[in-house]
DNA sequence: CTCAGTTGCTTTCATCATGAAAGCGATATA
DNA sequence: TATATCGCTTTCATGATGAAAGCAACTGAG
């Protein structure tokens, strides 16, 4: 039984969904941004089945976040780097680390983000880049965008001139 | 077929992927952020199979990322509420959305986060906290912490003192 | 030279996940 | 009474999954 695409949803976070959302494929990019580009280094950090990863990788590339490269003729043979829609995705893994060394590290951070020439650990935080403020403050409110469909108007101004019901 | 567990990994993006990984359970939470509590508006909102949006709200139930509260006694019903642990959640949902909007967007931002006082767009950004600087900066790098087991040492020091082979 | 090991996949196979659709019990409304 | 709605549960056929075997090509040791 095939997953459902998300494709047909306009909300920006389905759309990255879509493209990294299945089971491994961000494990994958992590990797990546580790320096991993070749297919044993990534089944052996992974712990995945061929089949799998041979999967995971196609898909990745052709979401534009993998490019193959050939690093040898006979047999051919092929690495996997990221290309720069990818290298955008690197605030994604950074609050996914947060967040598990926050709630699910009983034991402590076992990775952690540090400033190369000071030691210090990083403590990454969102914020707005005009105003300085976090992100979390509650001055900001998510709504629809100028390109927004009607679907994604009615699912942010359920009670605005225009009642729209989400479909 | 089962899924392979991540929990066998002490990766924190691993273990967050764990409970959030599959397919469904982030746009769910995206929705419970939108203010979405109720089995019927989840089943709408993402046009989702019944028997799976169960699944997958039982799942983020157990991850401690959603509470069950019963609204009506006869019949029983419940609604889903998101606990503390997943509202730090939100920047990865915000650091998604950033990313959706810039690279698969072509029709430009469907949904944009905006100051309500001011009405201006917020540009989001990762920073640390201490020190200002983007964590995009070649400062910082991403390193084995105190917590590190064996596996994640190999990892992140391949060539420090003691070599130790990624198991 | 042969043989064994390694690499990077592909193929096979049995089991689980998946989504569509039907079903169920309880309630509300006409 | 009948119909609609809600919040699930059950059924069923199809695709995803992981374990394991397989394959071709290469490398290195004896």
């Amino acid at each position: 039984m095939q997953r459902k695409s998300f494709d047909t949803m306009q909300c920006p976070i389905a759309r990255s969904l879509e493209r990294v959302g299945e089971w491994w494929s961000i494990l994958i990019l992590r990797d990546c941004f580790q320096g991993l580009t070749r297919f044993d280094e990534f089944e052996k950090s992974l712990g995945i089945a061929p089949n799998m990863l041979t999967r995971r990788l196609n898909n990745l590339i052709e979401a534009g976040l993998l490019d193959r490269r050939q690093y040898r003729e006979r047999p051919p043979r092929f690495e996997y780097v990221l290309t720069d829609r990818a290298r955008d995705f690197q605030p994604v893994l950074v609050a996914l680390l947060v967040w598990g060394n926050k709630h699910f590290a009983p034991e402590g951070a076992s990775v952690v983000i540090v400033n190369r020439e000071t030691g210090e650990r990083a403590d990454p935080i969102l914020v707005d880049r005009a105003s300085g403020l976090p992100l979390s403050d509650p001055i900001f409110t998510t709504t629809a965008g100028p390109a927004a469909d009607a679907e994604i108007r009615g699912r942010y101004c359920p009670t605005g001139p225009e009642e729209m019901s989400p479909d």
